[in-house]
DNA sequence: AATTATAACAACCGCAGCGTG
DNA sequence: ACACGCTGCGGTTGTTATAAT
């Protein structure tokens, strides 16, 4: 079985890309299209492994990837996928077209976390933190068979979850989790929500920003935008009567034209524009509130 | 102005699933 | 059937910027 090691680590460069790096993956990958990835680097001239290429291309060298914080609408998208699906990040990314599993887990942990902490909700299990623990003892008790009981509530927790949350990945398009309709439901009657932070709007209240660019409606959306959720499809989320923002829609032509990597310089040749990555952020951030 | 604490996010590590020889 | 490599995923760490003291 003659295959090579994925790499080797020998010689290998580490921590954060360097403009020049990014250049050559990118060029290479706008080129030859994505292949093996154990390949790449060798053929692009990178002292990467393949698999640092791949994340630092999946994760902010795509063109196709919105940059900013993410809108409200996306951060309640995120909430109702998570607890529906739990800490699966590359299935709740492949709802939000242009986001990344690694920046809605970053974004997760660093803010929706503590929002929900703030508001009193368990960013676990999506239930009010005073009643949780109370909660998971009397669905414990309903949920006895095959429930091997742990000593402390943090194992019957798991073992609380692990079943529902399975059976929600077979499939998605239950009419509704429980755990989502508890936490909504909470949203809905708590007035001291941070409605300055995450907004929960409820589905007829959300209304299409108006914008330069043309608008879209539900039924007008371009299927191909969920193309990239093989296990999802966007209808079978329940959004009854919701017409999505078009931030989350559009996989926007806009997106790349602002793409400050990579420019046609003529000729079919490609300029790269290295920005460092905080400025870039910040270039985008300014761009998106504008 | 200097130092410390915190926030934000890019990148790494290790594991699991799957495909291939 | 088995061993191994490749890829993708999720958890965690490291680095940098910003805010607070």
């Amino acid at each position: 079985m003659g295959r090579q090691p994925c790499c080797d680590k020998v010689g290998l460069k580490k921590g954060p890309w360097t403009a020049e790096e990014d250049k050559k993956l990118v060029d290479f990958i706008l080129t030859n299209g994505q292949c093996c990835w154990r390949a790449v680097p060798k053929l692009a001239g990178i002292l990467r492994c393949g698999k640092s290429c791949r994340l630092r291309w999946t994760n902010y060298l795509r063109p196709d990837l919105k940059r900013g914080l993410l809108s409200e609408s996306e951060e309640k998208l995120v909430i109702e996928l998570h607890s529906r699906l739990g800490n699966k990040w590359s299935k709740i990314a492949s709802q939000l077209p242009g986001r990344t599993d690694n920046e809605i887990k970053n974004h997760w942990n660093t803010h929706i976390k503590k929002k929900l902490r703030k508001m009193g909700i368990d960013p676990i299990t999506h239930k009010p933190i005073s009643s949780t623990d109370e909660h998971h003892l009397q669905e414990g008790q309903q949920q006895q068979v095959g429930v091997v009981a742990g000593e402390d509530g943090r194992s019957e927790n798991i073992i609380l979850q692990c079943p529902q949350r399975q059976e929600e990945e077979k499939s998605v398009s239950v009419s509704s989790s429980f755990d989502f309709v508890e936490t909504d439901i909470f949203l809905q009657k708590s007035p001291g929500f941070c409605t300055d932070e995450v907004p929960m709007i409820q589905p007829h209240e959300i209304t299409v920003p108006c914008a330069s660019t043309a608008s879209y409606s539900s039924t007008s959306l371009p299927s191909s935008c969920f193309s990239s959720s093989p296990s999802l499809k966007a209808e079978e989320i329940q959004f009854p009567c919701m017409e999505w923002p078009e931030p989350i829609y559009l996989c926007e032509m806009d997106d790349f034209s602002q793409w400050d990597l990579i420019s046609n310089v003529g000729d079919g040749k490609l300029a790269f524009d290295h920005l460092n990555q905080h400025q870039r952020t910040a270039s985008w951030n300014q761009e998106s509130s504008n």
